[in-house]
DNA sequence: TTTAATTTTATAAAATCTTTATACGAGCAG
DNA sequence: CTGCTCGTATAAAGATTTTATAAAATTAAA
């Protein structure tokens, strides 16, 4: 079966762009003008990933996903202008997948509406073994080894690597992981964070200073690939 | 004598795709559509392992590992849906050896269910030593010698000795630990533990200072290599 | 009863985590 | 351009947790 995306846009140009592009990439695509249109069009043709536009007539972007995650639990990704990122932020924090901002390139697109539906698909964050790029996680021994040799993490070092493995390709807002690792209390300590993070790039990158496996997503959080 | 493998799950289809693939690989299979079925079966027939699904409709499949536990011995893989981790956890701690998530894929299946038959032939009859890096120990007479000369370990620091052999390589939480040398009541008695770690590194390690086969993993336990 | 083993207790040492301090680079205002 | 702010990276000090080990108290065994 063709998978299926759905375009919550209000600017008739940008719809045609993202459409044309999708289509011609082999998947079946739905439009939408407004939020309460895409909303209805969800619940009523069931598409495998929603894109949906930050800045819509209608209804604010961000209670337009609210109210998609109340019953729509595959991907949705946000198309938003780059100055926002508070509202980006939010909406990661809502339940959205991934972020793209304009202008909208095909290549980033492709890539990240694949790894969304691809993180859907293996919707199993308990796999016993990572294995990806040289990093090798396995979660039944406790071991992690970077190109072969074994890195020894710290138990706190582990749960971040763990987190970061389980959502691998995502944006992670700093929200988010503080409150995995540390729990709701901590969620302001971002200091934590950034400790930690330098921690495991020294243990796993191949050159600290600049970050290959994960990126810094500037005002926003972390991203594992 | 074909290796025996029973199958524990509801799902016919699953049953189904796994007894397939696994008797495509030279297992003989049986097939328990409940956890009390399941528990009937492996008492008469004596399987060499047992895949068991955690999401069973007559019982809790932690009650089925436990229940299992208090006789049967070899290897038990759990099958887990969820990405309920602490369930995984709990199922480890319980004596499960592996699990497995949803998609099973093929590969994956084969060689954890080969791990751990091996693992378990390990304590088997067929090899009642255990000999590596210089420390052997002799399931049969019950004795352990560190390069050629015989150490006295008390009953205690015996058991957790071939219990560290039985697990070699693999992380040990200090909770599994306990459980196995201790039973489920003294799950946090750390210290008793400790003590007996203690006395083992100064009976086998050349230098207990620096030990090289009993390895601290901080907050988590200890390996054995 | 005597001896050995295990369980507790105590405490020093090591490892880890938290917090503070400081530096760097990007973007912006003057 | 220069200095300012903001977000980030990282080192390092301080606090806390975890571990190792000796030794005392208790229990079990011979």
């Amino acid at each position: 079966m063709q998978t299926r995306i759905l375009i919550i846009d209000d600017e008739p140009q940008i719809r045609k762009l993202l459409s044309i592009s999708l289509s011609n990439e082999g998947y079946d695509i739905l439009e939408a003008e407004t939020g309460s249109l895409g909303i209805a069009l969800a619940a009523n043709h069931q598409p495998d990933l929603i894109l949906l536009d930050m800045g819509l007539p209608d209804m604010d972007g961000l209670d337009v996903l609210k109210e998609l995650r109340s019953w729509y639990e595959k991907p949705v990704l946000i198309l938003s202008v780059m100055d926002d990122e508070s509202r980006i932020v939010k909406a990661l924090d809502d339940g959205a997948n991934d972020y793209l901002t304009k202008p909208y390139r095909a290549g980033e697109l492709f890539a990240r509406i694949r790894a969304a539906l691809k993180q859907n698909r293996n919707e199993q964050p308990g796999e016993p073994l990572f294995a990806k790029a040289g990093i090798e996680i396995d979660f039944v021994t406790f071991r992690v080894s970077v190109e072969g040799t074994e890195v020894q993490l710290t138990h706190t070092e582990y749960s971040l690597m763990r987190l970061f493995a389980k959502y691998e390709g995502r944006a992670l807002t700093h929200r988010f992981i503080l409150k995995e690792i540390w729990g709701v209390g901590h969620q302001q300590d971002l200091q934590y964070l950034r400790v930690f993070v330098a921690s495991l790039r020294k243990k796993l990158e191949p050159d600290p200073a600049n970050p290959v496996y994960i990126r810094t997503l500037n005002g926003i959080g972390y991203r594992f690939l």
